[in-house]
RNA sequence: GGGUAGAUGGCGGAGUGGACAAUCGCAUCAGACUGUAAAUCUGACGCCUUCGGGCUACGGGGGUUCAAAUCCCUCUCUACCCA
């Protein structure tokens, strides 16, 4: 890839808008002085999920150009909880659950970033200088802003509507977002397209007390056909770090409209495969199984390595397509008798409790060794290496 | 500080003395179907049970009643309005 395209994938791929604009943020390009680029990672969670994948590899394209990215852990900002997207109030973390919680996020985000060599990245947690800030400090950089800007925000209009509660500090948390941006001196700040809000109070903050432009560039977000993300909510997204299995597994749940969005955003594929991808898919000339599994296996081999993406894949389809069984199922030493097969259900974590298990097995749910049970009150002779499946994907051994 | 409204299952949200283990939607789980763990359709969805039934639950505690998620008292929490 040249300069030209890197810079237009730079630029264009996965990209929503640019702040104030495209044309702008080219310009600057332009000019030979490096530029600061940086994105925030709350560290909410103990690990980054695939969602996080579209601004990070955004920022991997500007590294590539030979820019200067900064990794922004927001661990004070962590603390406040982003008000963005909560129609409720996300409950505070501890300063200890917030560091653990980031301690993770450099190892994963360094398999696209790149922190040594040429052109190393840099890692900085923003309680560096928030923490110093004093109440007096606090109330100027307010002063910037009015109550009415802040109640635009549709997720706070939501909560009026709803009569549920905004709390003062939730105000508080764009200001910092955007004190980081005027501290770190950037340039750009890359985010998805829901930190649009939080970005451009930043854009606001910098113009106002260092009297010049950051731009800003939100990447589209993983959405259905219906504008709906997907979320944690909903068991679609997953950990970059869970098994290969997992991941290849979640993303063929996916529903066929993420294919090429999650091409674009999550994957390097050169675009004129995507588009031709999509063409074929679209003519009916690709099966869109075959599409969903290159961008599966493809976002399996960048959270681990094509090796293992291989191997998820070949499992995969052995186990949901010709119902074999997996390789890998866990395995329970259990005394070797009679036992009702309920009983066994729960002693494997199959199901949690008599109830749960008794409707499974009437639901003709169970199986033991390919058979169907429909008898919950049946007593199993418990032999080593038999093989209890519930439902299509859980399975346990007994050894 | 004063007033008003409210707290129901994982979530949203019905129900305002018995027919309520609690409508419905989402989420979840199973089955059918399929190119998938998609979509769609069907069913299930507190716990225990010798399958007759039993037990615990509608913010906490107390009370009225044959009977309370529903009425009364009280406590805790929350929103809204006025100051």
């Amino acid at each position: 890839m040249n300069k030209k395209e890197k810079t237009e994938q730079a630029i264009t791929r996965c990209v929503n808008k640019i702040y104030p604009s495209l044309g702008g943020l080219e310009k600057r390009m332009k000019q030979k002085k490096k530029m600061r680029i940086y994105c925030g990672y709350d560290p909410t969670g103990p690990t980054l999920h695939l969602g996080h994948l579209f601004p990070t590899l955004k920022l991997a394209d500007f590294q590539a150009l030979g820019h200067q990215i900064i990794i922004l852990i927001g661990d004070f900002t962590g603390m406040i909880g982003d008000p963005t997207d909560k129609n409720e109030t996300r409950k505070k973390l501890t300063r200890k659950e917030v560091l653990s919680n980031s301690k993770n996020y450099k190892k994963l985000i360094s398999k696209w970033i790149d922190f040594s060599g040429p052109n190393p990245a840099k890692i900085v947690y923003n309680s560096k200088w928030n923490d110093k800030l004093s109440f007096s400090d606090i109330i100027e950089l307010a002063s910037n802003f009015t109550v009415q800007q802040m109640i635009v925000r549709d997720m706070f209009q939501k909560r009026i509507k709803r009569k549920k509660p905004i709390y003062l500090h939730e105000f508080l948390y764009p200001l910092v977002q955007g004190y980081d941006s005027v501290v770190m001196d950037v340039d750009l700040e890359v985010g998805g397209n829901d930190q649009l809000f939080n970005m451009l109070c930043g854009r606001d903050l910098v113009k106002a007390l260092k009297n010049r432009e950051k731009f800003v560039l939100t990447t589209k977000l993983l959405t259905d056909s219906s504008g709906k993300k997907i979320g944690k909510t909903q068991g679609k997204m997953v950990a970059i770090d869970a098994s290969p299995e997992t991941i290849y597994g979640t993303i063929m749940s996916w529903s066929d409209d993420l294919i090429i969005p999650g091409l674009i955003g999550s994957t390097r594929i050169d675009i004129k495969e995507i588009r031709r991808i999509e063409k074929d898919m679209k003519s009916g000339k690709l099966n869109p199984i075959k599409a969903k599994a290159v961008l599966a296996k493809e976002i399996t081999a960048m959270c681990h390595n094509l090796q293992k993406a291989d191997k998820a894949e070949k499992e995969f389809f052995n186990v949901f397509q010709k119902g074999e069984i997996p390789t890998k199922i866990k395995e329970f030493k259990i005394k070797k008798d009679n036992f009702l097969l309920i009983d066994i259900l729960i002693k494997t974590g199959l199901c949690s409790s008599k109830s749960e298990g008794r409707r499974a097995i009437l639901q003709g749910g169970v199986r033991v060794d390919g058979e169907v049970k429909k008898d919950w009150k049946e007593k199993i002779r418990v032999k080593e290496g038999i093989v209890i499946r519930l439902g299509k994907r859980k399975f346990a051994k007994i050894i």
